[in-house]
DNA sequence: CGTTGCTTTGATGCCCGTCAATGATTGTGG
DNA sequence: CCACAATCATTGACGGGCATCAAAGCAACG
């Protein structure tokens, strides 16, 4: 994949996530392209936030820890999403690859400089960190007031959102059992049990660990609990 | 409370909450007093996001229900701090006045155009995004991996550095202990039999239900999980 | 002083975590 | 190509932490 085309890789994104608009692009100036492999620490929590950034493909996952191991996933990332814009001198979260990954990286003081000048930069910044506050508050409520089986149906509809499924699409899954736990406050086991359960009531099928077919979606979203 | 003096008003906040710079008085010519009693609704999930808000007295919580009752409050909000400041064009969930409270309210139209004119005040937006942002990733580590005792003494040690308390310190605590469990994840049952238990260790006491005082602010880190 | 609303404490049960074993899949070396 | 190990996923048995149900305490108010 070319530099400029890399950068400017924003996929069809559905309801969930409008595809960032332009002004952007004045950013492709500033970026360089770094390489991540698998499990690798892209930022830790408490380092120097040096740099924001974007990816390009392959996945990454945020997560906080506390120092007897247990683990928070705060956020999956996917191509076209930016992380790392908080403004702040130090980083609040680790951000790791779960898969090989590419990504964009910003240098913070170049990012400043240029949202300086151009106002869209600063109003694409801040339309990326309402679109994560948001993201992120739904969240709360499933980790607050949530059953098991609810965080499984609703993990699975986010995924359906982001690829825009219908009944019969194969969701591409590539974070592991572990991966998925953590992200919904739960234990491995619990989220096996639940897809299991998912299974045998027919909405959703597992070809194998890395893809997940939607059969039922509307009973998917039943089960997830009718929000208001 | 003259009105430019509303405006004004940030109280000190230690280390969690730093004072919002000067560069926000700049609002104050647009911003509009209002008045909300205990329990009102200022807006609700869903409604037309006509107006970002700043607490100027009182307290308000923000919060995500479920059709079925269940709640989520994703946080408290006291004077000096702001809130509906996500760019959406509907809010993403409800504010309610927990006790009487007065707020400045500003018309996002004239916002939007004020933030054209002065980049100091985009600047600000993505600041208390940030701050906001990373505020609630912490949630989520609490509501996902904490255990009932944890969570509720790192909810006191919320409350303390926000008053910046020390040992001795009397914190008020306006919200009841619905609304504490409801921002917790759990019940009131069990906040209160935590509440309990941290009075037995005597690292706080209870001298009224809107009231309590840090005995051992040490042991409550200790208690709430040493994080990474 | 009874009512009302909130808090606290106790008894019981269930959901989910823990512990343990088995399957399934992938990668490696003979 | 197969044997074996390594990794991850799945399923079962069991127990604990927190929710649920119920009742009693406590402060504010008419």
């Amino acid at each position: 994949m070319s530099y400029a085309a890399a950068i400017a890789t924003d996929q069809p994104r559905a309801v969930v996530r409008p595809p960032v608009d332009e002004s952007l692009s004045a950013m492709q100036a500033i970026g360089q392209v770094a390489h991540f492999s698998r499990g690798e620490t892209i930022f830790s929590d408490g380092d120097d936030a040096l740099f924001a950034y974007k990816v390009i493909s392959g996945t990454v996952r945020l997560c906080k820890l506390l120092s007897d191991g247990r683990r928070q996933i705060a956020e999956f990332l996917q191509a076209g999403d930016f992380f790392g814009f908080e403004l702040r001198d130090s980083y609040a979260l680790t951000a790791e690859a779960l898969e090989d990954a590419v990504v964009v990286r910003f240098a913070r003081s170049r990012l400043d400089r240029l949202s300086e000048e151009r106002r869209d930069v600063q109003r694409q910044m801040i339309t990326l960190l309402s679109r994560d506050l948001c993201a992120t508050q739904d969240h709360l409520l499933l980790l607050g007031r949530q059953t098991a089986k609810e965080r499984v149906a609703s993990f699975l509809l986010i995924l359906a959102a982001r690829a825009n499924a219908k009944n019969g699409t194969t969701l591409e899954v590539p974070m592991c059992r572990q991966d998925i736990a953590d992200y919904l406050g739960l234990t491995i086991e619990t989220v096996c049990r639940a897809i299991s359960e998912l299974k045998r009531s027919r909405m959703i099928a597992v070809p194998n660990r890395l893809q997940i077919v939607v059969l039922n979606i509307a009973a998917l979203r039943e089960t997830a609990g009718a929000d208001a």
